[in-house]
DNA sequence: AAGACCTGCAACCGCGGCTTA
DNA sequence: CTAAGCCGCGGTTGCAGGTCT
């Protein structure tokens, strides 16, 4: 399919940006709003292309970007979304706000991924041991951590509840269903429904091997102070036992979900 | 002091997905 | 159904400033 190149154009202006040009495209964004990058240089009497001003914007001139001083926390949960998601530099910059992808994928060039592979190296020449890293407190957690297994169902009576232990039994009271995270016997943190129907087999829930470091609020960096808001937006509707993820919520993003069921299955 | 080398980061490029005509 | 166009993403490049020799 043929296409044309989006900067193709002569004459227009390229490498670093200046300050005039700074003020000219965020006074016509704040003024018209994001999108449509096409049309904002030629409107605004930019020499740049469509895709220069995009980055711009959201790489530097965007009014919630935080720059520099990556905090230790957000530098653990970089780590820990890279094992999970892997190069998916934009949604890991889903999860950590005011943070752009080209600044994360920049920072785990330029100084995690040396990081991590030094640990990894540890590691192996010490099985026993946990390297802290020297500025952070937390601990970087080297074992691999992955989706053992999902299960989004609206016919909640073909699962099983695991023997397990319940960890917090969250009441919303503006909702009749009671949310249980669990710690099941095979290190797996679940989070369920269950809905008060006196019918204990009924529940909805997520799986995730944590390789026993962690906990699902710990590893995705959130409070699930509103567990009812994920089960009620997320857990929507299915065919077969599958459920669609329909919008975010403030629990997980729509992708993690969708990545949950890609790698968990059925 | 000066050149070489390293590091961090902003910006570019090409590709793929989605939408539109 | 298909071609064209737009947008967003991830990989890569190039430059500026810092450090080393």
């Amino acid at each position: 399919m043929g296409r044309s190149p989006c900067c193709s154009s002569t004459g227009l202006n390229r490498g670093s940006w200046t300050a005039s040009e700074d003020k000219i495209l965020s006074d016509y964004i704040k003024l018209h709003g994001e999108g449509k990058w096409r049309e904002h240089p030629v409107k605004a009497g930019l020499k740049r292309c469509g895709k220069s001003c995009r980055l711009r914007w959201l790489n530097y001139l965007k009014p919630d970007i935080k720059r520099g001083n990556i905090s230790c926390d957000e530098e653990d949960l970089i780590i820990r979304l890279h094992k999970l998601l892997g190069n998916r530099w934009s949604l890991i910059a889903g999860r950590l706000p005011g943070r752009t992808d080209n600044e994360i994928k920049n920072y785990w060039n330029t100084t995690l991924a040396k990081k991590v592979h030094e640990n990894e190296n540890f590691q192996e020449e010490n099985p026993k041991k946990m390297k802290i890293n020297k500025e952070c407190v937390n601990e970087i957690r080297t074992k691999a951590m992955r989706c053992s297994r999902t299960h989004f169902s609206p016919h909640p009576q073909q699962m099983e509840p695991p023997r397990s232990n319940v960890v917090e039994n969250i009441q919303d009271p503006g909702n009749p269903n009671t949310c249980r995270l669990i710690e099941t016997a095979d290190d797996a943190f679940m989070f369920y429904n269950h809905e008060n129907n006196n019918n204990e087999s009924s529940f909805m829930g997520v799986g995730v091997n944590m390789g026993g470091s962690g906990n699902l609020s710990g590893f995705f960096n959130v409070e699930f102070s509103d567990p009812f808001n994920l089960i009620n937006d997320q857990m929507v509707k299915g065919d077969d036992d599958h459920t669609v993820c329909s919008t975010p919520t403030q629990g997980f993003s729509k992708e993690i979900m969708e990545h949950f069921t890609s790698i968990g299955g059925k």
